[in-house]
RNA sequence: GGGGACGUAGUUCAGUUGGUUAGAACGCCGGCCUGUCACGUCGGAGGUCGCGGGUUCGAGCCCCGUCGUCCCCGCCA
């Protein structure tokens, strides 16, 4: 890298992409940028295959038609950044490189400007080596060069345009919320920003922009949407980071149905933006109740058949709950040990696996005939034991069982390849519980959000029964994993305060901490619903990927640090003496 | 907060029961090479075995601690 001569960019214009160049274009002209990508040098001729993010081109220097093009040509390392002009030529028959686009030329480079040079790339760009992510994370701007990371980004723009041109197709405007706003309780926790002009005061990032999208309805807005980031400080997984991107939107005067109208086609078009086959709608629908008894969680993957509960007199067991058969198709018996694995975890789960033997035959029999089982499917019965402790003793034991199905399902995915990645299944949950058992603070809280409205017929039971109330509220579930949810709102004031005080919220309480949006509803308020999908999630299943950092340029670890920038990191004292704040305890 | 996996050259990995100077491939550097396309060929450099401590005559390997990355539970209206 020492000593080497860089040129200008000047007025140098590309004329074409690495991407573009064909055999009907030889004996034009071309002038290319982009990085080098490999270069082999026999002596007297260089090759060098360019790459931009449209493709790769060839190109040649010879020593003895262009000797000074082809001594700098010499100095170039990988990544290094050139412009190179030439004439196109058509390659000779037997030099045709079939593997890429370009391959049936190559320009013959008569100028050469070396633009930047590269140090060495910290790891190979090519797809064949598995990196380890702390690397790529860290020389992200590299990482993300690699042909795998330009598609999954490519991929993203594409999916976030085809939701704008549906959604403004559809009439709905675009409108922008703050991203520094009031702190809510209720649900995750909130990430704070201190208020320089007032000290002890601060402001909190969205966690999602859902009070001042309902705001927007009661401003006659009609049809919102919003493709934004949210914010939530909640530990991290393969599926969720801090910050994350919503396809937010909401409606005034739907019913359940007009929103999975919009929802519908919109996730058809990302289908087939994104390359895939475009799944037929209506999307199926399923109550909560009818996913925990199938499938044992409100997010089921459908690309395995559902549980079959079932009775069953057996000697000596004495259970309230039904027997459970658990059906994977096609697999055949597990063996003895991955009998003996599988019981081990069945019992973490207050469960009990039978063995299928002369015992269990009839329990066993019954279990495939009410399943519905071939010969060859694998079957595995499995039935409540030890104590149960629950609000919800029946949801609690069909939960271990769909936890139970979903650990047997994948430990026999791969061998067996019954989860194809490309096979959406779609899937509508609806008529949530309105609110759920909160052990720790021992009160009910929202199931959804507190602005979730219940069902008509449960209104009158919302304090007597918050238990059995049921939700205007559905989520959008993919291949098992939540890609979405969204509700039918509270637009009464008085109905709104209700809720409140199922939650344990006092008037006072709410007022504080939701007044504006109590005061909102007083003005004309019109029914109104809405729904976010999680873009990450969406980009990730549509990307055949299995975390959403493969689909997020700039994401962060487990840890929330950022190896690239290495963040969070501390503030100085001034900054923090500006904001009025003092640290507990010095790091 | 809890459970698990991993950490050896720039990268991906190997490293036997604890025993000589820690290896390979790719990459990198230098030489040769006029039709390569994962070019070829000859030569070379490159290691805090994550870090700290312990056991031992001797530790990449065993033990304890710690840090980092990943996965899961809790948590995620």
């Amino acid at each position: 890298m020492d000593n080497l001569q860089l040129d200008f960019l000047g007025d140098l214009k590309r004329t074409h992409t690495c991407g573009d160049l064909r055999a009907s274009d030889a004996g034009k002209r071309a002038l290319v940028m982009g990085w080098v990508h490999r270069r082999r040098d026999l002596g007297g001729v260089i090759f060098i295959h360019l790459r931009d993010r449209y493709g790769v081109t060839q190109l040649v220097f010879h020593e003895n038609v262009a000797p000074e093009v082809h001594a700098r040509a010499e100095a170039l390392g990988g990544e290094y950044v050139i412009a190179a002009e030439g004439v196109v030529e058509a390659r000779s028959a037997e030099t045709i490189n079939p593997a890429i686009p370009t391959g049936e030329v190559e320009i013959a480079v008569s100028r050469i400007w070396i633009l930047n040079e590269s140090r060495v790339p910290p790891f190979p760009l090519e797809e064949t080596v598995d990196v380890k992510e702390d690397v790529r994370l860290k020389y992200r701007y590299v990482d993300l060069r690699r042909p795998h990371m330009q598609r999954n980004i490519l991929m993203r723009s594409k999916v976030s345009l085809a939701v704008r041109e549906v959604l403004y197709g559809l009439g709905f405007l675009e409108i922008e919320t703050p991203f520094m706003t009031k702190s809510t309780p209720e649900g995750a926790r909130d990430f704070l920003v201190p208020s320089r002009v007032q000290h002890g005061m601060f402001y909190a990032l969205p966690q999602s922009p859902q009070i001042f999208k309902q705001l927007l309805m009661v401003s006659g807005f009609d049809k919102y949407f919003q493709i934004v980031r949210c914010f939530r400080d909640e530990d991290l997984r393969a599926d969720r980071q801090y910050e994350f991107t919503q396809i937010d939107l909401e409606m005034s005067f739907p019913q359940q149905e007009t929103i999975f109208g919009v929802i519908e086609p919109l996730v058809q078009k990302v289908c087939e933006t994104a390359g895939h086959p475009v799944p037929a709608a209506p999307f199926q629908r399923m109550s909560y109740a009818d996913a925990i008894r199938l499938y044992g969680i409100d997010k089921p993957d459908l690309r395995l058949p559902p549980m079959t509960s079932f009775e069953f007199e057996f000697q000596g067991f004495q259970t309230p709950m039904p027997f459970v058969a658990i059906r994977i198709p096609g697999i055949g018996k597990p063996s003895r040990k991955e009998r003996d694995e599988l019981k081990l975890i069945a019992q973490e789960k207050s469960l009990v696996m039978f063995d299928e033997g002369s015992k269990t035959e009839a329990m066993y029999a019954a279990a495939r005939e009410k399943s519905g089982a071939a010969a060859d499917d694998m079957i595995l019965v499995v039935a409540h034991t030890g104590p149960m402790r629950s609000w919800r003793p029946e949801e609690a034991f069909y939960q271990s069982c769909g936890q139970f199905r979903l650990h047997v399902g994948q430990k026999f995915a791969e061998r067996h390849k019954l989860l194809d990645p490309h096979n959406f299944k779609f899937l509508w949950v609806v008529d949530f519980p309105m609110f759920e058992w909160d052990d720790e603070e021992n009160r009910w809280a929202a199931a959804h959000h507190p602005f979730t409205s219940v069902h008509d017929e449960d209104l009158k039971r919302l304090t007597s029964d918050p238990g059995a109330c049921r939700a205007k509220s559905y989520d959008l579930v993919l291949n098992g994993t939540e890609l979405g949810s969204g509700s039918i709102r509270i637009h009464r004031k008085d109905v709104q305060a209700k809720v409140f005080a199922a939650l344990g919220f006092s008037d006072e309480d709410a007022r504080k901490k939701f007044g504006y949006l109590l005061e909102g509803l007083e003005y004309g308020a019109p029914p109104h619903g809405g729904i976010a999908l999680g873009l990450d999630r969406l980009v990730m299943i549509m990307a055949g990927e299995s975390s959403i950092r493969e689909v997020i340029p700039f994401p962060k670890t487990a840890r929330g640090t950022d190896l690239m920038s290495d963040c969070p990191s501390p503030a100085n004292e001034r900054t923090l003496r500006e904001l009025g704040i003092k640290l507990a305890s010095k790091v």
